[in-house]
DNA sequence: GATATTAGTGAATTTAATTTACCTAGTCTA
DNA sequence: TAGACTAGGTAAATTAAATTCACTAATATC
């Protein structure tokens, strides 16, 4: 029974600590309605606090998901640099890097999903912090190329920026229909099946097989111990 | 100086035509302005009607874009399933089908853009007739590869879904940057390359290593240098 | 010529983001 | 410790845009 006359009382949370508990409000809304269909309504009161508050953070509904997928993005790459670093060879590196990608994208659906249809798409992308970290993101991928071709395995006239698009770009379709809750996709197959397609069509033109030439030379120098100089070469 | 009096009066048109004018409209204000800010308000101003009429015709918004989206994407594929044919051959097929979808692209980044982002990636899609016309669309490059399949060009062991990924997926990518107008993409270059990667990574495997063959005669010209029986191995 | 049908209208309604005017818990300072 | 200042917090007001509604008026048909 509250009297009529109560004051209305609140907690006054710091900043910092009230800013997160938005943001994991509206990471969990973001996440189940979409953006469109999430409502400054339900995302105030999830996070327990009114609509009024969210603006004393954030300038608007599109900054406060920017801010939540900013953070996703950021632990998604510190740890997909952890598990990529001790891993050695072209193909291993490669294979890591497709599946770690595609691992993301099953452990985060939503918020992957989010991040191609609301950020990447957005004008404004190209300028956004956003775009440099993903910008860094596949240049890990690039490097690895880079260094398949420095060491012969890889063709050096291929072009590094195409390979890129079609592995990010290929899984991206691949993968467009478990983004909308339809059907799924073997994580495993996809990633192996991936890089063989990858390295198949950057390898290096085979060279005759190792040493053979030089078995053959011998075995011309045998032939020549048998007729003499000036039988030979025609 | 019309009078206080006069009766409101307004063209009345049949019902075909009335709804082709207003498509006119949306498809030029979703194109210059993007799904969001495009207002109804707008679209009406430019078809020269009021608001409530294009209620009359169409459910709500959304139906309106999907409206005009599938008569583009309709004859998009009509003008790429005239040029396809009569091309043979694998690999000209394959270039042709990469090159057309490029070609589209750079007629319509607006309304590719809208097809991407407001029409493929909603939840109802899969449902949709549009749906249904993109999977004929991509059908039609999986044909092309199992028919490399067939004539033992391309190796039998390929996912012939994922390379349709890696294509389409590819080019979505590699065009990314020029459908939120940053920058533009070499169409032939991209094309070429495009190909050449695609067709590398599916080749079948040479049945001889590279040069073989070659040394393989050098051996025999040297066999023929002992010029008859029972040359011994050393 | 009466009548049914459907194009056409524009104002009213609804819904959701954003603004605004105002409150109050905590902190700093004289 | 009172007073003032800052910044978290609120709820109601405003705005903007899609959608609905009640109504008007061409056109076709009987």
């Amino acid at each position: 029974m509250t009297t009529a006359t109560a004051k209305r009382s609140f907690v006054r949370l710091p900043r910092e600590q009230r800013m997160r508990e938005i943001e994991a409000a509206a990471r969990e809304v973001f996440s189940q309605r979409g953006y469109d269909a999430a409502s400054m309504t339900d995302i105030a009161k999830r996070a327990g606090v009114s609509e009024g508050s969210i603006y004393k953070f954030y300038t608007n509904k599109r900054d406060l998901l920017l801010t939540v997928i900013r953070t996703w993005y950021q632990s998604m790459i510190d740890e997909f640099m952890e598990k990529l670093s001790g891993v050695e060879g072209t193909r291993a590196q490669l294979q890591t890097v497709i599946w770690q990608h595609l691992k993301s994208i099953k452990a985060n659906p939503d918020l992957c999903r989010l991040f191609f249809l609301e950020v990447r798409s957005a004008d404004d992308y190209f300028d956004s912090d956003l775009f440099h970290l993903n910008r860094d993101y596949t240049h890990v991928l690039m490097d690895i190329i880079q260094g398949g071709i420095d060491r012969g395995e890889i063709r050096p006239d291929i072009s590094i920026p195409l390979v890129r698009d079609m592995v990010f770009g290929g899984i991206e379709h691949r993968v467009s229909g478990f983004l909308v809750n339809r059907g799924d996709f073997d994580h495993d197959e996809t990633a192996n099946q991936l890089t063989d397609m990858v390295m198949a069509g950057m390898a290096a033109p085979a060279k005759t097989p190792n040493g053979l030439e030089a078995l053959v030379e011998r075995l011309e120098r045998v032939a020549d111990r048998f007729d003499g100089p000036g039988g030979g070469e025609g």
